[in-house]
RNA sequence: GCCUGUGUAGCUCAGUUGGUAAGAGCACCACAUUGGUAAUGUGGGGGUCCUGAGUUCAAUCCUCAGCACAGGCUCCA
């Protein structure tokens, strides 16, 4: 149970209306204002958790005495205030916990008992001394036993668990999460809310877009790290998310110790960079970070992998000069140009994000970080929105947002400017003139979140992925029983050309445009028929990606045709 | 988290004003069929009607509490 106890001059209040559906029913007294001088006003918050309501009403009733004699009230309001908790009790444990303090303190005060379950309207002036505003929280033990025994019915337990039933009422045809069900890419369950279920086909786009990533960033000069998942809570302290972002953190402990599941990737990276001296040579230092983070988001904004709890980014780090940055910042903005080419995206709108309100460092810093950043945009003569107040609390940033299929955009790619960590983390490295220097450093991602980016790419491509994400490329049908042995010697010729090749194979005795039906809707990219004409012929029928047009083509030929959109990631 | 909806078979949905009403199509399995580029025929198996508590002789349906999903708000290091 939480409480507020507010010594006041006086307090003033009047229900209104029913704020839940059963509440006890109001006499015509109890529904005029009630207006009541030097009282002690009891905030009160029943939780689930007070179930032993004597317990908790003895505990109560001893905290209000002991504030009560301390203020020197002799008037206790008890007004019930659900908003001080999250875990509130039913109703009806709330009343009776209510009433019978009611009583117990009647024996020695005079007690106004607020009515439960109504909107009030109430105004109070409290006299604000020190002892005039405190907060309790009560807690009742439960017994050692109790807490070992703990019971449960697995069998039960599992009815609780479904899979997580999309309402597709709103949403467009190529949206992602029906996509998602028809390619059978992933999943959601209730028991991991915002977190996704990759199934085969959907991780086979995922790695795939991993490879790239790894592919190119090797060529510009990227390193690549891994940090722990649970790190100590002093580490986000020192970072200064712990201060920001508290309750937007997964807790855990070890040892007595508090760990936090980590919410970002860079004071793992922070602590890498610190592991023994660096050396301007080393400079710029470009570090990358596929981490997997996990971040406490209100359930109200979860939305099928655009908005998840547990995300994939494709962080990365560049420690610098100061000299340095400029062209730092313009290499990853060629590098995400590079990215939004490959999958054909274009951006809705970029925005530079100032200062915020709760945020570190010195204004003389974020001053010099905005004008850099906005400097680079009118260089590049990128169109961007100010947006003002928004940007991250250790520094400014430029983000690109992209539209999704219901027209709401979201933000990919970002490049936040950062003279703020590595000054509390206090790294340096040696210059050459044997000084020692602090770096500066840029967090960036280009897909932003791996589940992010996917859910985009496949509403802009309505699942028509490029061959070399797709999760089957070529899929072989059989015209009829007849022809399902040459078929297997068509899949294997494949195999053997290609080890890698995502082929498969639909032999059931059905027809033929059912097949291709089940084809289409798996957004196979090439379904190749094989019957007696092909086998004649020795040519294949291939239906390319969504036309309704057949070409027949020579069976090497298609096979080099394959091989150079695998290896063109085309 | 808040507001408004939604939750019935693997999928898409119908239905019961509380009582032999647990239904269809697709998918799956079997049999027949051997087909030419988005759905071959017949038969069969398959359901905690989101979960829990309550009301009732009786609950998928009513009440209360909760969970998840969706749209919006707010938020997004």
């Amino acid at each position: 149970m939480k409480i507020l106890l507010l010594h006041v001059d006086h307090i003033k209040f009047k229900p209104l209306k029913k704020a839940l559906k059963k509440v006890e029913p109001l006499s015509d007294e109890e529904k005029k204002e009630k207006y009541v001088k030097e009282a002690l006003v009891v905030l009160t918050a029943v939780e689930k958790s007070d179930k032993d309501i004597k317990k908790v009403v003895e505990k109560l009733v001893e905290n209000v005495k002991d504030v009560a004699s301390q203020v020197k009230a002799k008037t206790i309001v008890l007004y019930p205030y659900a908003h001080l908790s999250s875990e509130l009790s039913d109703p009806e444990l709330a009343m009776n916990v209510l009433i019978e303090a009611e009583k117990e303190l009647k024996k020695s005060f005079v007690v106004v008992r607020a009515p439960f379950g109504y909107y009030k309207e109430f105004e109070l002036k409290v006299k604000g001394h020190p002892l005039s505003e405190l907060s309790r929280e009560i807690k009742v033990e439960g017994t050692g036993k109790e807490k070992s025994e703990e019971k449960y019915d697995a069998t039960h337990l599992l009815n609780e668990i479904s899979k997580a039933k999309l309402d597709t009422s709103k949403l467009k045809l190529n949206d992602h999460r029906i996509l998602g069900q028809q390619m059978d890419l992933f999943s959601f369950t209730d028991v991991a809310p915002g977190m996704v279920f990759w199934h085969n086909n959907g991780l086979i786009i995922k790695n795939e877009l991993i490879n790239f990533w790894r592919e190119m960033h090797r060529e510009h000069g990227y390193q690549e790290i891994s940090t722990p998942q649970i790190m100590d809570k002093k580490l986000w302290q020192v970072s200064g998310h712990w201060e920001k972002y508290k309750d937007n953190n997964f807790l855990t402990e070890y040892e007595k110790r508090a760990f936090l599941v980590k919410p970002m990737n860079c004071p793992g990276g922070m602590l890498v960079y610190k592991t023994r001296p660096r050396s301007y040579r080393e400079l710029p230092m470009r570090v990358g970070e596929l981490g997997v983070v996990h971040r406490v988001e209100l359930s109200g904004v979860l939305a099928g992998l655009f908005r998840v709890i547990q995300f994939t980014q494709d962080d990365a780090h560049i420690f610098c000069s100061e000299e340095q940055l400029e062209d730092e910042i313009f290499e990853i903005m060629e590098l995400i140009d590079l990215f939004y080419k490959k999958f054909n995206l274009e951006f809705d709108h970029i925005e530079l994000s100032t200062r915020p309100e709760k945020r570190i460092g010195s204004d003389e810093i974020w001053e010099k970080s905005e004008i850099l950043l906005e400097k680079a945009l009118k260089k590049r003569r990128i169109k961007y929105k100010i947006n003002k107040g928004e940007g991250a609390f250790y520094g400014p940033k430029i983000d690109f947002h992209v539209k999704d299929s219901l027209e709401r955009t979201w933000q990919l790619s970002t490049i936040q400017l950062d003279f703020s960590m590595p000054e509390r983390f206090g790294l340096e490295y040696m210059d050459k003139d044997n000084k020692r220097k602090r770096p500066v450093m840029l967090h960036r991602v280009i897909y932003g979140s791996l589940e992010r980016f996917i859910g985009i790419l496949l509403e802009h491509t309505n699942g028509r992925l490029p061959t070399w994400l797709a999760p089957i490329q070529v899929r072989v049908l059989s015209f009829t029983d007849r022809n399902v042995d040459y078929a297997k010697k068509i899949v294997k010729k494949f195999k053997d050309e290609m080890p890698n090749l995502r082929i498969d194979s639909d032999f059931r005795q059905t027809t033929v445009p059912a097949k291709v039906k089940d084809a289409e809707i798996m957004r196979v990219p090439y379904i190749i028929v094989v019957g007696d004409k092909e086998e004649k012929s020795k040519k294949l029928a291939v239906r390319v990606r969504g036309s309704q047009k057949i070409e027949i083509v020579d069976v090497e030929k298609f096979i080099e045709r394959i091989k150079e959109e695998i290896k063109e990631r085309k």
